[in-house]
DNA sequence: GTGCAGTATGCAATAAAATTGCATGGAGAT
DNA sequence: ATCTCCATGCAATTTTATTGCATACTGCAC
């Protein structure tokens, strides 16, 4: 992991369509060896995946909601069984346990309000272990970013 | 946009690291109509980039917290300077100016405590315009997806 | 400093993939 | 039915990825 690896990560964290040839001469290097140690990222696990990003908006899923929960029931087993709910729900791109006031943050990704009406009732009013839920409706997306500085 | 736009689209947010050559085999396309349609969709911006998505473990931000804000001042330009301050931080991932009790949601991807704590200093505590901020430390992630639904 | 082992590098040949022009075929409009 | 527009497949061409191999480098033991 040196100041090329480094490079080359920064470099497919902000776009991973251009060609190897490309990638090599950015960070100096032959082609040959710039692909070799693309792949050893890859393999070693640093790099988990290559993905296209949509644009939300263009999907149709126009509003985001990040909504805090909390449970009746805190053992481990109601724990999961919460967290095995929302994850199958193709409308939460990310379901977190936390510490604090609230026992798991949820962030959504939803069509219209009655796609969220019809959420909340299968996750939060059904016979599930909610006591509570607050709904933060997101109004300005000032940051996004799938890339994590190294 | 069809069936085999949503199968391409589907497919890519997976894995676009293959070749053009087995994602048209796996949409029964042609190689060259595939590469075609998946230009639209880029050109057209449903989607918006390909990147590397790395594993946020390996590259030593093992902790990630949510954090909400209240501010003092919610004008507009209150507002926008706040997202502004914590956009710029490459600690905060995701800034979302939110409805509901609190004003802004952060998603942070930390080194450390004490990379916390100097965040802290630097966007709650100097001259800005924060009145309270809540903390949740993320003590397991169930779902952390990037793909959206079609 | 010297020698060693393990690893990374560049080059060049080869294999694979992307890209393009062009002719064909299909859907919808008139 | 005919026309237009657009998507498709094919095949030729260009570009890129991949591999073997010889060399250079790095860290380390002596």
């Amino acid at each position: 992991m040196d100041r090329i690896d480094r490079k080359l990560l920064n470099l497919l964290q902000r776009d991973a369509s251009g060609t190897n040839l490309d990638m090599a001469e950015a960070v100096g290097l032959s082609p040959s060896s710039c692909l070799r140690r693309v792949r050893r990222l890859r393999k070693t696990g640093i790099i988990d995946r290559i993905v296209a990003i949509l644009n939300p908006a263009r999907t149709g899923r126009v509003l985001k909601a990040i909504v805090t929960v909390e449970l009746k029931l805190h053992g481990e087993q109601h724990m999961r069984r919460f967290l095995d709910l929302v994850t199958g729900e193709e409308a939460v791109s990310q379901a977190y346990a936390v510490t604090g006031e609230t026992d798991v943050v949820l962030i959504l990704h939803l069509r219209d309000m009655e796609e969220f009406d019809a959420l909340c009732d299968r996750l939060f009013r059904d016979r599930t272990n909610v006591a509570r839920f607050f709904t933060m409706m997101v109004i300005r997306t000032a940051k996004d970013e799938t890339a994590i500085p190294l």
